[in-house]
DNA sequence: ATTTAATTTTAGATTTGTCTAAAATAAAAT
DNA sequence: ATTTTATTTTAGACAAATCTAAAATTAAAT
């Protein structure tokens, strides 16, 4: 029985890095990385390197890299923990969804497995986060949930906000301005052939009009 | 308005360590803190340095060292978050009062005032810790438990014991007998007037029956 | 008061993760 | 097919935190 083996709040921060980029490009580069996690190129280099040499990698230089099993593995549990630690601050501690990501990024890292396992038995076995975005169980499986975003949303359909795909502080503002949050109702009632901008109408009869750029980073699940 | 400057892991073990090494002695040695941390006097006298230049110690090489008021304020800020964590843990998520310290010991670098004091507010502003160990509150301030005799405790009220004032081996004897040790929780359900015997209840609900002679030299600590 | 022992500090290395500047390679443009 | 540009990697350095071995200082013993 080989105990599970520790790793650096960095190297946990390079795997749930190449994770996400990889889910969404397929294929990841070493600038990628070097944006996301705030470094520079060079320093992503090295620790490719010692990524490789601990087998959570698989990397030749040029050519290319992405996770091993292994490190698809390991970064699918700090996700658990991150996604957890939100909905714990969220839902217990009254914290905004908008304001737990940078908590979250530091209690991720927070090794051990009986306490994560205890705070997922308390929270009620959640299934996704406050973002909408899905919780890995402790083997690392999740179920995605259908969502489109909100282009792809039919006309007329009423639909409820998921998840949001880009969550820079100015996405995030200018939803909070236009009343758009997860759990929000909403049905797109036109959109515009011009600029693809979209009419879209909330629960309260309000009705807004946001771009095809926002469009594309929100979206949300509906019922067929 | 001066941002709360940021310790690394290491500096707030460090200055933790100290605190309490010099609570229980008053003098402290770079050994005493060497076989507190695990690590060796060398590296001590390194981080000593260290410390002192951000005016965290005051310290003159050979002659010894102690926290500076700086130091103290931050080392009972980390004393704080360990101890809510402590009590969370085992109030919320069920561990034991005996395994929750090693978790504690990386919660409490987590570094977000308000999530900690979120927590403590969660809690009910806790006054102590699952060992008895007094919670201090965000200004630093935390009140003693007060030290009674069994004879003096207020009905119903959880107390811990804290010392035992006649330690010959009869009296050791007899407290084995009625399981009555450092660190049990009591409460007093029944004082008979008559010769001022007393009825104490333990957590597991066992209840046993002690004499004034015995009371008066028990001595318990409870909150307020 | 010397000698011996313990404690503490320095000197010099090591590991991890980062950086800048320069070189190597790949991709894009002419 | 060259040339130019962008990307990626190496080379060499640095800061933080640790270590071992040796030197400096203080404390204890004879
Ligand atoms: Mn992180
Ligand atoms: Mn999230
Ligand atoms: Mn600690
Ligand atoms: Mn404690």
């Amino acid at each position: 029985m080989t105990a599970a083996p520790k790793y650096s709040s960095s190297t946990e921060n390079y795997l749930k890095a190449i994770f996400h980029l990889q889910k969404s490009d397929g294929i990841v580069t070493t600038n990628d990385v070097a944006n996301e996690l705030q470094t520079r190129p060079a320093s992503v280099t090295d620790m490719l390197k010692k990524l490789k040499a601990q087998k959570l990698l698989l990397y030749e230089k040029y050519k290319g890299f992405k996770l091993s099993n292994e490190g698809r593995k390991v970064a699918l549990q700090i996700i658990r923990k991150h996604r957890l630690w939100e909905f714990f601050l969220v839902e217990k501690l009254n914290f905004g969804w908008d304001e737990v990501h940078e908590i979250a990024e530091e209690l991720e890292h927070i090794s051990s497995k009986k306490l994560i396992d205890r705070l997922d038995e308390y929270l009620g076995f959640p299934k996704s986060d406050p973002h909408g975005d899905p919780i890995p169980d402790s083997n690392g499986k999740f179920t995605l949930p259908k969502q489109v975003d909100l282009l792809n949303l039919p006309l007329n359909k009423v639909a409820e906000v998921s998840s949001i795909g880009d969550q820079s502080a100015e996405m995030l503002e200018l939803l909070g301005h236009k009343g758009i949050a997860l759990g929000t109702k909403v049905e797109v009632k036109k959109k515009f052939a011009f600029d693809n901008s979209l009419e879209l109408k909330f629960k309260n009869q309000l009705i807004v009009t946001v771009s095809e750029h926002v469009a594309k980073n929100v979206f949300v699940k509906y019922d067929e």
